[in-house]
DNA sequence: CTAAAAAGCTAATGCCATTAGCCTCACCTG
DNA sequence: CAGGTGAGGCTAATGGCATTAGCTTTTTAG
């Protein structure tokens, strides 16, 4: 039966809700079959194998989190703008541990063009700083490390000590948002 | 043959030269047997399953982030400290990506006090700064988080473009650096 | 010297990904 | 309206891996 239900796209849906609901070992194409009502077999048709549904689901992810900080930073500007990119950005993670764990930053093409929508993003933020060519690439890297280094820590459950995570957030959003004041050849500070 | 050869630790032994000559795909009970000159099964006598290795191995390798970071720090203080912390985090990421990629973060007891460890030094370091209890905690997962996030993103190859990543490091140092004499409650800029 | 424990082995089970080959319905074509 | 084609589904089979059970051998403690 040549049934119009399932495609690429309503697999990795699928995927999604698993990785929601489960975890990130539990997404075998097994799980997924069962849940679509479907053998696993036939998966095949629609993905060519379990290493490219994991690059689907990246990719997927990743143009999820470049939609949410694109709109947190419009209209918005400078360190208002910085503080909203770095909150919505922590808050995907937030809602879906599972899918920020599950995220690779390969090489690989769909999601290497989705993190490029984002990096375009923070550069775009970035102008607001004066920041151009090799100076904003390389405060981009910073701040995507930064975000990134928190938001997969605070996923994982890595950090077990009692004190607020909003509070260090908010250091964190405070520690960047200074150094991007201070320019890189400004010398050691008083 | 009751041998003395093997034990947990050599086991994890050769564990981590699969990581660091293969994959962290590569890393099976099969593959780990084979190298070790035994049956698969034999292992079991020495590791409870491949979940145990896998948290034996991550805490392996966060002891050595901290011997590395702790070695790094000793006999420096405030900036030249974080520098040299930093550095040393880096590097070991750098030289062992497979080893970086494959730590988990988890509870798990082992890692953890192994991770506690590299906290203690961090807030060690921090103390320079004249912080102490909480605002030691919250900026200590600051630093920790940009280390992480920069090592974690540079081992997995996820910087793309051209620009030096040596530099962007500087970078990072440099605003983690500055932010750390700008204390939280200093309000804005100018 | 002996007995028990430590550490190894083979065999067997079950899950998973993947491939091969078959079947059937939906739809377009004439 | 008949028929053929192909997308999309299925069953069966293969091979890798983790894990368990139960047996055997070697140390080593007493």
């Amino acid at each position: 039966m040549a049934r119009t239900t399932l495609s690429a796209d309503a697999v990795v849906d699928v995927a999604l809700r698993i990785l929601d609901e489960d975890s990130p070992a539990a997404l075998t194409l097994s799980a997924v079959a069962g849940r679509a009502g479907v053998a696993t077999p036939s998966l095949y048709k629609h993905v060519r194998n379990l290493a490219e549904l994991r690059d689907l689901l990246s990719a997927r992810i990743m143009n999820e989190i470049a939609d949410q900080v694109g709109e947190a930073v419009l209209g918005r500007s400078a360190d208002e703008a910085i503080g909203a990119l770095m909150s919505a950005w922590r808050n995907y993670a937030l809602a879906h541990p599972n899918r920020y764990a599950a995220l690779v930053h390969s090489p690989e093409p769909r999601t290497a063009e989705a993190g490029t929508r984002l990096i375009n993003i923070v550069l775009a933020t970035l102008r607001a700083y004066g920041m151009e060519d090799s100076a904003a690439i390389h405060a981009a890297r910073c701040l995507r490390a930064v975000v990134h280094g928190f938001a997969a820590l605070e996923s994982e459950g890595a950090f077990g000590l009692p004190e607020k995570l909003d509070e260090s957030y908010d250091l964190l959003i405070h520690m960047v948002i200074t150094g991007l004041h201070s320019p890189r050849d400004a010398g050691p500070l008083p």
